[in-house]
RNA sequence: GGGUCGUUAGCUCAGUCGGUAGAGCACCGGCCUUUUAAGCCGGGAGUCGCAGGUUCGAUUCCUGCACGACCCA
């Protein structure tokens, strides 16, 4: 049947309704349980029980069979689904009538006592209900549900209604973040909010999406990361932060990329990559744990283990590793035996710098195989301008990426503090922006004049928590772990 | 940006070696007082993604476009 035929169909019922003086969207239904509180108090009662329990429940109809003087009904709300009896001789028959008219997706409050049918399905023999919604559009097919991404993602309530795992994963971002806090808190960090609406962008090598402020009659940038924020607020003797929030970066989309993505950054003062390393094994196992409950959980069909301590390897040892390239050399000579051994490499690369050579050795030839969690040790110092120097290595920074599941999860450093070594750093990435390099980051003053009020030394972290959402939600997209993905 | 695959009823999917399409669910009508992917009987429902081309005839073949999935850059 057409649709339009479906919704006129319903429209017919709902007229029906309203002349019949029902009112088809009432103001409130007070429940006393919800489908969960039910199970959990009589969920061991066996086949043939009565309780002697009445409770009134709300939610949607999301099956109705039928059987002559008698029907059930699923119902389902938040907490999970209950079956509902009725009967003509339970409602009476007018009563019994309006029940057998729902429709799929109907939104109703029901009463009656909590029972056991002979084959054991917990129920409740409904002897009042009411109408809280009536539903107009037709549900997808109850077995399958909506299957196609677009349609899934273009009728997005429409999706949560029909496929537990889109539900699932808008939980485990719950759970994530709830995770998140409390283990911050409990360490003492103090939660912060920083401009998203920024005067001079920075903290990430992104491209920004730029906007306009109408009364001050100047563009702003949308942040591409809270990092520049939060540092001076350790200059301001704030000892230990943290913000969670939305960061926008102006790039594509993929199963890994959302132009907006939700970061966690963390700062604690006079700590150091090590103490970071530390912070990342702690508050990532206390969202696995929040969410799953144990420390190994299952990814797309393969078992990840997160039981600590993590791997931790030196990123040029790696790429040497995998790559087979000695990442030693001069970069003229590097690009040549990458090009020699068949590895691609984008021409704008060539170029150097170095480290961005190497960065994209680790994104093609090392990434992959890093399952478990794996922290990434000891980066160029040509890619991470706001990263203090490796002790010993005057071309490294004390920097790790973490990785799981082959996806990078986070970053962080041993932050610099030095104002001298960071207004050179930024005149650097300048150079790099003046070559051609959009996503170099702009020096930005009102940074460097508080880093010179000093800077504690601190360990620094950021996390793209869409990416362990995914993890944790079973995801193979960002897209499934965002309430709304993004529509072209 | 390139490659591969896909787009058919509200939903999940078949199918047409070129002759205007089917099933299940959902919907409508009938029977049915313990079903649970209820069952049985009957019925209605489609711009076969869009636009061109080839052809007597295109949903099917060809080209382009849109949107999507996956892979590569």
């Amino acid at each position: 049947m057409a649709e339009a035929e479906l919704v006129a169909s319903r429209r017919e019922k709902l007229a029906r309704l309203r002349a019949r003086g029902i009112c088809p969207y009432p103001y409130s239904y007070p429940r006393t349980h919800t489908t969960a509180d039910v199970r959990a108090a009589h969920g061991a009662l066996p086949p043939h029980g009565r309780t002697g329990t009445v409770v009134r429940l709300a939610g949607r109809i999301t099956a109705l069979r039928r059987m002559g003087k008698a029907a059930f009904a699923d119902l389902r709300d938040r907490a999970g689904r209950l079956q509902l009896y009725a009967s003509a001789d339970g409602l009476g028959a007018e009563a019994f009538e309006l029940f057998v008219d729902l429709d799929l997706g109907d939104i109703v409050g029901a009463s009656g006592e909590v029972f056991t049918t002979k084959t054991g399905e917990l129920s409740v023999d409904v002897r009042e209900f009411t109408i809280l919604a009536k539903s107009l559009r037709p549900l997808p097919e109850k077995w399958h549900g909506l299957r196609d991404v677009e349609t899934r993602y273009r009728n997005r309530a429409l999706d949560f209604i029909s496929n537990e795992a889109a539900r699932r994963a808008v939980e485990v971002r719950a759970l994530v973040l709830r995770a998140c806090r409390s283990y911050l808190d409990a360490q003492g960090f103090l939660e912060v909010e920083t401009p998203i609406l920024q005067p001079v962008y920075g903290g990430a090598t992104a491209r920004p999406f730029v906007t306009h402020h109408n009364e001050l009659g100047r563009d702003l940038y949308l942040r591409v990361a809270p990092e520049l924020y939060l540092k001076r607020l350790l200059v301001g003797g704030f000892e230990k932060v943290y913000e969670i929030g939305r960061n926008f970066r102006n790039e594509g989309i993929s199963a890994m990329h959302n132009p907006e993505f939700t970061a966690l950054e963390a700062y604690e003062a006079y700590g150091d990559y090590e103490r970071a390393m530390e912070l990342a094994e702690e508050l990532v196992t206390a969202c696995v744990g929040a969410v799953a409950g144990s420390l190994t959980i299952t990814y797309q069909g393969r078992e990840l283990d997160f039981s600590r301590p993590w791997r931790r390897a030196p990123l040029l040892e790696l790429v040497a590793a995998r790559s087979g390239v000695d990442v030693e050399r001069p970069l003229p000579e590097l690009v040549a035996e990458i090009e020699r051994k068949g590895i691609p490499l984008p021409a704008p690369l060539r170029q150097g710098p170095k480290g961005k050579v190497i960065e994209h050795l680790l994104e093609t030839c090392v990434q992959d195989s890093l399952w478990n969690p794996t922290f990434v040790l000891d980066f160029p110092l040509d890619t991470s301008p706001l990263a203090k120097r490796k002790r010993g290595r005057e071309d490294l920074v004390e920097r790790f990426e973490l990785y799981i599941a082959g996806r990078e999860v986070a970053n962080a450093f041993s932050e610099l503090n030095d104002p001298d070594d960071q207004r050179e750093r930024f005149l650097r990435q300048e150079a790099l922006r003046a070559a051609g390099d959009a996503e170099a980051q702009p020096l930005d003053e009102a940074f460097l004049r508080d880093l010179e009020l000093g800077m504690p030394p601190a360990a620094g972290i950021g996390f793209g928590l869409d990416r362990l959402i995914m993890i944790l939600a079973d995801a193979p997209s960002i897209r499934e772990v965002l309430a709304f993905p993004p529509l072209r």
